[in-house]
RNA sequence: UGGGAUGUCGUCUAAAGGCAGGACACGAGAUUUUGGAUCUCGUUAUGGUGGUUCGAAUCCACCCAUCCCAGCCA
């Protein structure tokens, strides 16, 4: 109701503005912005940061989130990830109507700025190559040397600087250098390059320049061309604050954003760097940046995921300085409590086993009307099919079963959701492998709906559906990506890709589904009842050839105990021993 | 070992000198035509040692642990 109900706890950063705001020390402006670099596919971790920024925005009046590209290196940079990187954060449900900006646009003013520089005797061009400057750094613990280009004059800085602009010199044969301080104990404020000779095509400006600028030094000037006042960013740019403050110092600037640095997200069992996340995709490790084992945006809209389930996901988990590694049970909380609302009900059979009802008329169909979701009837319901021949889930029968196992087993009577209650009677099987070709049942026609006149209970309801009527599909059960909570956090360095999970897919090619899912759509979200959530692929799905991707299990108490009962009886094994 | 940061339930995160709270996870129970959902209840935490104070997660000192920085990446 009030904007107060919907608008998530504060947090330091909050505090901040919250802070900056009663000083009246922007005139009352909040301007934040959502910097990507177009050098990869958005991830889980950029949807905080847009979550942040983007809400900040939106909770105050008047307030503004930019999109900027910090397109400064045409090496990595492709449009390719431009134009994901917009749909992915307008699917999230974020907006940033005319402040749409790229770095590479004030490439001419940031070429005056360092003018500016150099004519304050602040930069001047270096000539060293990159190994001599990395030699020339000094170490965390000895300051530097200074270069022996330090000293130029203003007027060769000038006009070397220039001469840099029109191409007269090859990449890496010369830099342009901020003069700062070699004996900084902040490796960073040692003289760093602020532009470097790269004669690439840049995806914007084309061949237009040869010189671009490092991002310390685009980043601060970016903010301020754009008036923002708060520039929030992750933790590893703590030490390059004071470089952003102190450009902003030297030059003549409208205005000086504040930056603040935040932890950044990471979420057990996956990796969240783009670089690893390259690396999985250019060696195959996943189909592609989409892949929906991937913690990428796009790889959790294939997954199944909701723009609201990421956002609450991203409200719960707060903003803090902390390094911190977030449940990835967390996330699969959000996703089941927005389907478990949304997700209508339907029955599907993953690893069928048929079922022949003996008593049940050979050529008799009836329809069950079945509620699309048992707690809100508002969604409306369907007719399903049932027949003599239905086809159950093969983990549901049991010829030996175990203790609180709930399920069919031979002369044992179970409910078939909104249908009958039947018993089985007789199991088949393969003669040489012993395997369960099929199973025989009885029905008692007295329990048509699922409830018995005489208030007989029965412990499993399982789901079916009609063997005739059913319609084939293929099933993609994903999984965790890594069996590793924190793959990359091995003190002795071993490579991340060592504890991939081989499980993470497994694919389900005769599986079958209600009639009603004939005309499912890609990214349709369904809750498969007793299983799980799962969406239609929106890529490899075909309306005569459907795919299911498992976005998520149901809680399930019984794998829980069937985990508890196997770990017994381990235990008990190693008493004998 | 220079500099910068951070330490609160198993995991995230609150508590700006005054009852250590919430969410997830976990456990118990109720309920249930999904072993789902829902409801009720419950276990578990201030890195350590000193100090200041009537009172410390919070202030001070020292120690310990973890993370980041030596790209012409961002």
């Amino acid at each position: 109701m009030t904007e107060r109900d919907t608008s998530p706890p504060p947090d330091f950063i909050r505090a901040i503005i919250a802070q900056d705001l009663k000083t009246g020390k922007n005139a009352g402006r909040v301007v934040t912005r959502f910097p990507p670099e177009p050098n990869g596919y958005l991830h889980i971790g950029h949807a905080k940061s847009i979550c942040l920024n983007f809400g900040i925005a939106s909770e105050h009046k008047g307030g503004i989130c930019h999109l900027r590209f910090d397109d400064t290196n045409p090496t990595k940079e492709e449009i390719e990830y431009i134009d994901s990187i917009k749909k992915d954060i307008k699917w999230l449900g974020f907006e940033w109507g005319d402040h749409l900006y790229y770095a590479s646009d004030y490439f001419e003013r940031l070429y005056e700025y360092a003018l500016q520089l150099i004519k304050a005797g602040s930069a001047y061009v270096c000539d060293l190559s990159a190994e001599e400057i990395r030699q020339t750094r000094g170490t965390l613990t000895e300051p530097g040397k200074e270069s022996p280009y330090r000293q130029r004059s203003i007027k060769e800085n000038l006009d070397l600087f220039e001469r840099m602009r029109k191409g007269e010199f090859e990449d890496g044969s010369r830099v342009l250098r901020a003069k700062i301080d070699m004996a900084s104990p902040n490796l960073n404020m040692r003289d760093p390059v602020i532009y470097r000779i790269l004669k690439a095509a840049h995806p914007r400006t084309g061949d237009k320049w040869c010189i671009y600028p490092m991002y310390d030094f685009t980043h601060p000037l970016s903010d301020s061309i754009e008036g923002i006042t708060h520039s929030i960013c992750t933790l590893e740019f703590e030490d390059h604050r004071p470089l952003y403050d102190w450009f902003l110092d030297k030059l003549k600037v409208k205005s000086h954003p504040q930056q603040i640095e935040f932890a950044r997200l990471n979420l057990s069992y996956t990796v969240m760097s783009k670089r690893k996340l390259l690396e999985l995709v250019e060696q195959r490790y996943v189909t592609g940046w989409d892949d929906p084992r991937m913690p990428t945006i796009s790889g959790l809209r294939r997954r199944g995921y909701t723009p609201e389930s990421i956002r609450n996901f991203c409200e719960r988990i707060g903003v803090a300085k902390r390094d911190s590694i977030v449940d990835m049970a967390l996330l699969e909380h959000s996703i089941r409590e927005d389907l478990n609302e949304k997700a209508p009900r339907v029955m599907a059979v993953l690893r069928p086993l048929k079922v022949i009802i003996d008593n049940y008329p050979k050529d008799k169909t009836e329809e069950f009307e079945i509620l699309n979701h048992p707690n809100n009837p508002a969604m409306g319901s369907r007719n399903i099919p049932f027949s003599r021949e239905i086809y159950i889930e093969q983990g549901d029968f049991l010829e030996d079963p175990p203790k609180r196992f709930f399920r069919l087993a031979p002369n044992r009577e179970v409910r078939l959701r909104a249908a009958y209650f039947i018993t089985c009677v007789d199991v088949v099987k393969d003669e040489k492998t012993g395997e369960i070709k099929e199973l025989h049942c009885t029905y008692d026609p007295a329990t048509r709906g699922g409830d018995a006149p005489d208030r007989r209970k029965v412990k499993g309801t399982l789901h079916w559906v009609s063997a005739p009527h059913s319609l084939p599909a293929e099933v993609r059960l994903y999984d965790r990506l890594f069996t590793k909570a924190n793959p990359t956090g091995e003190k002795n360095g071993a490579d991340f890709k060592a504890y991939l999970n081989p499980n993470s897919l497994e694919i389900l090619t005769s599986s079958r589904v209600e009639p009603s899912l004939a005309g499912a759509k890609p990214e349709d979200r369904y809750q498969f009842e007793r299983q799980g959530y799962f969406c239609v692929d929106s890529i490899d799905s075909k309306p005569d050839a459907l795919v299911f991707n498992r976005t998520v299990t149901l809680r399930d108490s019984w794998a829980k105990i069937e985990k508890g009962m196997r770990r017994l009886s381990i235990f008990s094994f190693m008493d004998k021993v």
